[in-house]
DNA sequence: TCGCGTGTATTAATTGGTTAATACACAATG
DNA sequence: CATTGTGTATTAACCAATTAATACACGCGA
């Protein structure tokens, strides 16, 4: 388990995106029991009260579920985490339609643009990735 | 001259990219002199300070120029205008595909959705654009 | 029953960014 | 030459979000 920080965004926040990918990409399995609070804090050097506030919203939102005073675990509802993919993609893509659309930019150029991006990323799958 | 403010970005940054958006989309022109520091921040009602924050870095950027102590124009480099656009869509890209790339999204599952948003934002535009 | 490891709650401290207050410098204009 | 409107600089205040400190509650197992 190992969160590549950055600087911008508040840790919880880049907690609770961490997990989320790794359900979007089915790393985290239903049912699954994760780390407790103070063994993740432990782990990335943070403060348990951090990944506290990242497991709460996390519980809040249906993500994990926590039974009497044991580790929490991921949900077992199957459209929940289902949706989870689907919401993440929906967030990119509102966000970057805003971003494309103030500046009037034609769909055949984005997807030109688009296109280009995609093939530069998976190109550095392929050698070595070492990103933020 | 009106920039819908929202809550999150700082009241400067939303500044800033207003006049971003308004160069890529020609809508002010190369030498076209632009609202004093106060005259601009008695129109939308904030702060002088903050306007001149958002004046600063857009002269550090090379996107206006100040001449004496008259109000600012946008810079006549062309080259520069273009490549205010150009920012805007990489900057705009890059964010989108990193996000996509983290949850594994296929490229052509990425433009089947872009498709669909982008055909749902011009359709309000046809109607009564109302939007923040 | 005691201790340990859970989750939880409350409150405080920090801290950084943002905005505001104020003063200064300059040039044009009447 | 004084006033007014520019841009600029410095400093302070503010404020909210984030993080940290601390204590509490619960259940399990030695």
């Amino acid at each position: 388990m190992k969160v590549n920080f950055n600087n911008r965004d508040p840790v919880y926040v880049q907690v609770v995106r961490y997990f989320k990918q790794q359900i979007a990409t089915n790393m985290l399995e239903p049912g699954q029991e994760i780390p407790s609070r103070r063994e993740l804090a432990s782990e990335l050097k943070i403060n348990p009260n951090t990944v506290q506030r990242a497991y709460k919203e996390m519980e809040e939102a249906g993500l994990i579920y926590t039974e009497r005073n044991l580790p929490s675990k991921i949900t077992k509802d199957e459209k929940m985490l289902h949706s989870v993919r689907e919401e993440l993609i929906i967030e990119a893509v509102d966000s970057f339609v805003a971003s494309v659309h103030s500046i009037q930019v034609p769909f055949e150029e984005v997807v030109a643009i688009l296109k280009e991006k995609y093939e530069e990323v998976s190109d550095e799958n392929k050698r070595g990735e070492s990103n933020d």
